[in-house]
DNA sequence: TTGTAGGCGTTATCAC
DNA sequence: GTGATAACGCCTACAA
């Protein structure tokens, strides 16, 4: 139980120099030292098992090599995946991550960006839908640090990484109506959301472009939880009982639409096909295999560390939303896989059994 | 974009004292200070946007206030959710919280701990099963820093927390031999982890206690993932095809579990009952309704927090690990939910919508 | 090739 | 009540 840390000066003291041409030797620049000095405070460093005080570098360097991450709960699944991605793309680049959870109420996003603030993060990357509403939270964003945000941060001045929402909602409709569905319902996220209102978009104008009148019966709101989307596909039979198709806003939620269509009687995709947004791994393992539109999280995590790292080493960053595209993953809860495959239209290898 | 931080001595300046005495009314002790000084300060300081400057105080106080946390990738959902209660406990005891997911094959935790260790965290909580290997980070952990563990720890000495996972497996042996299932097989997570082997003792304990024999041909080693979940579950069936019930051993599994047990002909909980781990909140809305021995992981993560809180205050904390509870939650895959509550026996009701 | 001086923003301990 | 002095561990000139 030592739990003292040696200091740069301690290893220069044992190696017989001064403590800043330890420091010299040990951030590793080829400064001019010879080679044999160099080796001697090495060796002492690590034999003492010396770890550079990043806190003392920080204050003096004025930049911390850390960046904070603001991100929702773990009800919501997809974010959970965007959080780790950002982790470990910032950690490449040697950056560490400050993370703060909201809590369900959203009601700290301020007190959590105030930590990271204080604890002079670089940037700060927000995932959490909560931060459209919050706007002291824009505001401590806006005047203290560069930041990046999965979603619209109110009054602007935030880059917004992402994927195409409105394509998003196309494609599940385009496909549904492909098929031959003409009375397509929709669970959605909570309708202040930009993500579900670009979905809306999408799910509504591929309607009109095939010259079907979108109806408000059809869409029902929920709040990304399967009971939630469960409680909502009630509604959404109860009032619109010969709907066909369901396009749902997360998989998670496609859990719920699953139990509750099933509950009423209905099988999927014979009477009830269904498509919904992600693409979390266990989406091909429902029964049936889920159709859904994957949404690159893993590569928009990445796309957000850049643009950050950008913008905190001054370049200039677009304005434009960068949106990442997205795809369609077709399995059988649309009624279109292919029956030879055992029901699903893709299967990926698991991962290896590391763990 | 000012972006430039108000530093204590500039307040001071502004408000006509020196930046020790701003330094003592910020800090809000009750000082001796006179009362109009003291708010003309507060007020400069608010003014200004005045925030202090962790990482100078870290300097001096030698503590920063922060935690670090080592976890496994989003692949683990129960992870997840033991992150996100880690993190929202810490930060209500006023403690920040740094985070680095493990890459999927497990071989950058000594990293991850370097990378905390240097920022100087208070002390470390691991969350990743893949450490139970990994003695480099063992040896970091022992030398450097307070931790607790939801893992066993190579070589001891770090706490560790979590559930009873002996009690887990007996719960969902005992639960479906009741039913009068004879041939009870198991997909479980990869052998050489505790938690895999400590809920195999208890199933394999309650099988001997009804005079059952343990059969290596009904338990088939998986990886977490719903996929390796479905392969393990096939190559069940197949080895015993009179299997009448699996014990799974998480949520993320059954649902592959679920998928390849109808994938192959058999209804669930008809010809298969399955009973898994963890109670997950999508785990009622599978179809059928998941039976689950919930592990309490926002619980444990919170104990977790005040254990190494402890720790690192210094108070002795016990060598024996601290278990939680574990409790069974009746659903319909195996059997036994009410018929009259639509196939589920209990429904929780949902979060707010506040997302 | 090596060492000296000064400072990063804060807190803590004492004088005044 | 308030301020001066020192220190936390390190880095960046610049001087020797």
């Amino acid at each position: 139980m030592a739990r003292r840390y040696v200091s740069i000066k301690e290893v220069a003291a044992r190696a017989g120099v001064s403590f800043q041409t330890a420091s010299k030797v040990l951030n590793g620049g080829n400064v001019r030292v010879s080679a044999e000095t160099a080796t001697r405070i090495m060796a002492v460093a690590k034999s003492l098992g010396y770890r550079p005080n990043t806190i003392a570098r920080s204050l003096v360097r004025r930049t911390t090599g850390t960046i904070g991450l603001i991100a929702s709960d773990a009800t919501d699944v997809a974010i959970s995946h965007f959080s780790v991605s950002v982790e470990q793309a910032a950690r490449r680049r040697g950056y560490a991550v400050l993370v703060g959870h909201l809590a369900a109420d959203g009601a700290d996003g301020a007190d959590i960006v105030r930590m990271l603030i204080e604890r002079r993060v670089d940037g700060v990357i927000a995932a959490a839908p909560q931060v459209e509403d919050d706007s002291e939270v824009a505001q401590l964003l806006r005047t203290y640090v560069p930041a990046v945000s999965l979603h619209h941060v109110p009054g602007g001045q935030v880059p917004v990484v992402g994927s195409n929402q409105g394509e998003t909602g196309r494609l599940a409709t385009e496909h549904l109506i492909s098929h031959g569905h003409r009375l397509i319902g929709s669970v959605t996220g909570p309708f202040r959301r930009r993500v579900v209102r670009s979905r809306l978009r999408g799910y509504e104008a591929t309607l009109l472009a095939h010259d079907m009148e979108p109806h408000e019966d059809l869409v029902v709101e929920a709040d990304w939880t399967p009971g939630g989307a469960a409680a909502a596909t009630r509604l959404l039979l109860e009032r619109v009982p010969e709907t066909t198709a369901i396009f749902v806003h997360n998989d998670a939620m496609a859990i719920g639409v699953l139990s509750e269509v099933a509950a009423t009687g209905r099988r999927v995709p014979a009477d009830v096909a269904v498509v919904s947004c992600d693409d979390m791994p266990f989406a091909e393992y429902l029964t049936p295999a889920l159709s859904t539109v994957r949404v690159p999280l893993g590569a928009t995590g990445e796309r957000a560390v850049d643009l950050l790292l950008q913008s905190i080493t001054g370049t200039a960053v677009s304005a434009e939303p960068l949106l990442l595209p997205v795809e369609l993953i077709n399995r059988s809860s649309c009624g279109c896989a292919d029956p030879a495959a055992g029901g699903r239209m893709t299967r990926r290898p698991h991962d290896e059994m590391t763990r």
